[in-house]
DNA sequence: GCGTCCAGGTCTACC
DNA sequence: GGTAGACCTGGACGC
């Protein structure tokens, strides 16, 4: 086995901890979280077909140390290929220095800087997002990490001692509905995957586009709505995972801890909510989000 | 052990 | 446009 080592610069708050733990993303396969070593793994596709295991861990305030395993020696562009995809995956070319300063303003906020909470740890392509957002509908979250293992073992790229990657769109395109339902356990979800598979291969949706898009948040939302399986929900969602915080992510989870952590355990509509966090403007989807979820980073 | 219900929604048919 | 019912399945819960 062949060891690189890639050192990632992080901007300033940056808790890996925070990072892979507040999005949920870290518990589903090919992500594995060390809780006691305070470390990721993470199964990476490199564009040549390779794939090669990463671990990942903040060794100082300002620094993530990823080691990348292959089973051959890896070249320099495949090793910055694996350093961008665990670069984009942690979102540290995005700028949260306006959701920081808006938190140091508020009483309620000021722990998020402190625990450095608010990135929110997304898969290397916005494909593996959408398909992911799909698994966590209509469903428990421990049903969602099967979904999510049971993709990469039934269509995922082998790596070793049975760890594989996600799949791709050809994977996923290549497969049946029927072969998903049996191998993979996405039930009625299926038919979604892989229709969301094969547009992607005969280049209906330029999904990967959408991290970078100069779109309106409204165009954008217009575009994920067509694909089949994301509704209003999984549409917020994804929004957030492309950088677009204005919407709130309110499903039956969140609605419950927001009604018990503002409402005194009593139901509000949706609107109710949205009205809650809008004082933050572009922010109010990740103040929301941290908001819920704070309690997931106590000790 | 077994049956029922619910879960980090969405789609479709029908009105 | 609003709403009811179907959809996969694992796990919790009551019996």
């Amino acid at each position: 086995m062949h060891t690189a080592r890639i050192a990632l610069e992080a901007p300033e708050p940056f808790s890996l901890w925070s990072t892979a733990w507040i999005s949920g993303w870290g518990d589903l396969a090919p992500f594995y979280v060390d809780v006691k070593g305070r470390a990721l793994t993470r199964i990476l596709s490199l564009s040549s077909g390779d794939v090669v295991r990463s671990v990942w861990k903040q060794v100082d305030e300002s620094r993530v140390e990823v080691r990348v395993e292959s089973g051959r020696r890896l070249r320099s562009d495949e090793v910055m290929e694996a350093k961008a995809q665990v670069s984009g995956c942690l979102r540290l070319d995005e700028d949260y220095a306006d959701f920081y300063a808006l938190c140091s303003r508020s009483q309620h906020f000021r722990w998020v800087r402190r625990l450095a909470a608010g990135r929110l740890l997304r898969a290397p392509t916005v494909f593996e997002d959408v398909v992911k957002t799909i698994c966590t509908t209509n469903c428990t979250w421990a049903f969602s990490r099967v979904m999510a293992a049971s993709l990469c073992r039934a269509l995922g790229a082998s790596f070793d001692s049975g760890l594989r990657a996600f799949p791709t769109p050809s994977d996923v395109a290549r497969t049946t509905v029927s072969r998903l339902s049996r191998d993979a356990r996405t039930g009625y979800r299926s038919s979604y995957l892989v229709d969301l598979a094969r547009r992607v291969l005969r280049g209906e949706l330029a999904l990967e586009d959408w991290r970078r898009s100069d779109r309106t948040t409204e165009q954008l939302r217009a575009e994920i709505q067509s694909v089949r399986g994301i509704g209003s929900y999984g549409t917020a969602y994804i929004l957030n995972w492309v950088g677009r915080f204005e919407c709130l992510t309110i499903d039956r989870w969140m609605r419950k801890k927001f009604y018990e952590k503002h409402c005194g355990g009593k139901a509000v509509s949706d609107d109710m909510i949205v009205e809650h966090y809008e004082k933050f403007g572009e922010w109010s989807g990740l103040f929301f989000w941290v908001d819920m979820t704070r309690e997931w980073l106590a000790p």
